[in-house]
DNA sequence: GGCATGTATTGACGGTTATCAATCTATTTG
DNA sequence: CAAATAGATTGATAACCGTCAATACATGCC
């Protein structure tokens, strides 16, 4: 693709410095990464999780789910899929006692993910 | 609802503590807030547009919409859609130049956004 | 057993989002 | 002017997500 003598070749004029579409952009994040940092993100990235995060990790144990309807604008079940999604991202977790469920945050797992947020934020800087 | 004398009502003998759905649950996140944090994540949380943040804020200007589509799996309209998608979020800005486009970060909104997702995130510490 | 109750799951519906082919709009060049 | 090209927009499609009524499941109590 190099002609060095007749440099008259696919020379597009750009309006200054040349190089547009000429050497690859190196990405730095790669496809994976940023698929983990989105995944990272969409946990959090909604209203009824975050308070129920934020409920849970204000109390030191003892939350029901009808605790969790009462203090959120939806439904149960709309509370239980939410749950369960915290709950399979590793975020909470839930012990069964008598007809009761009592979730709970899992504070390591939480601090883990803050870290690697922390972190993607950080690289972007 | 109360009778008071006989005191067999709706004692419903919870396994430990009582005050399942008693007194209701301070939710000190505010459903605003939690959709203010919500919208800071979303647009975030998408492989490809972290993807473009992450080359614009290595490249300091001069980044043209081909090139990042040579650096991106999508096609030229999804990259213009994501670009437009960080545009009016703030994030982004571009300056037309003859026939091109060339985008660059907004840094002092991105540094934005990166604290107001540090500190909700410590919030929840 | 049968009834009541807390929670999980299912299934359906509506809304949002991501993607791309096709098209349109500048703009430059011949 | 016409042809070429970078980028934006449109419109269609598919996938995904949030919600809730209905139902299922489990447990405790009579």
């Amino acid at each position: 693709m190099e002609t060095p003598t007749t440099a008259t070749v696919e020379l597009r004029e750009r309006p200054r410095s040349a190089g547009c579409c000429a050497e690859a952009l190196p990405v730095r994040l790669s496809a994976e990464a940023a698929q983990q940092f989105s995944d990272d993100l969409q946990i959090l990235a909604h209203p009824i999780r975050m308070q129920i995060l934020d409920i849970l990790s204000r109390s030191a144990g003892q939350v029901c789910v009808c605790d969790l309807e009462a203090a959120l604008p939806v439904k149960q079940p709309t509370v239980s899929h939410h749950l369960r999604l915290l709950r399979e991202a590793g975020l909470i977790d839930c012990e069964r006692r008598g007809l009761w469920a009592y979730y709970f945050i899992q504070r390591e797992a939480l601090a883990a993910l803050r870290l690697r947020i922390a972190g993607q934020l950080e690289a972007l800087g």
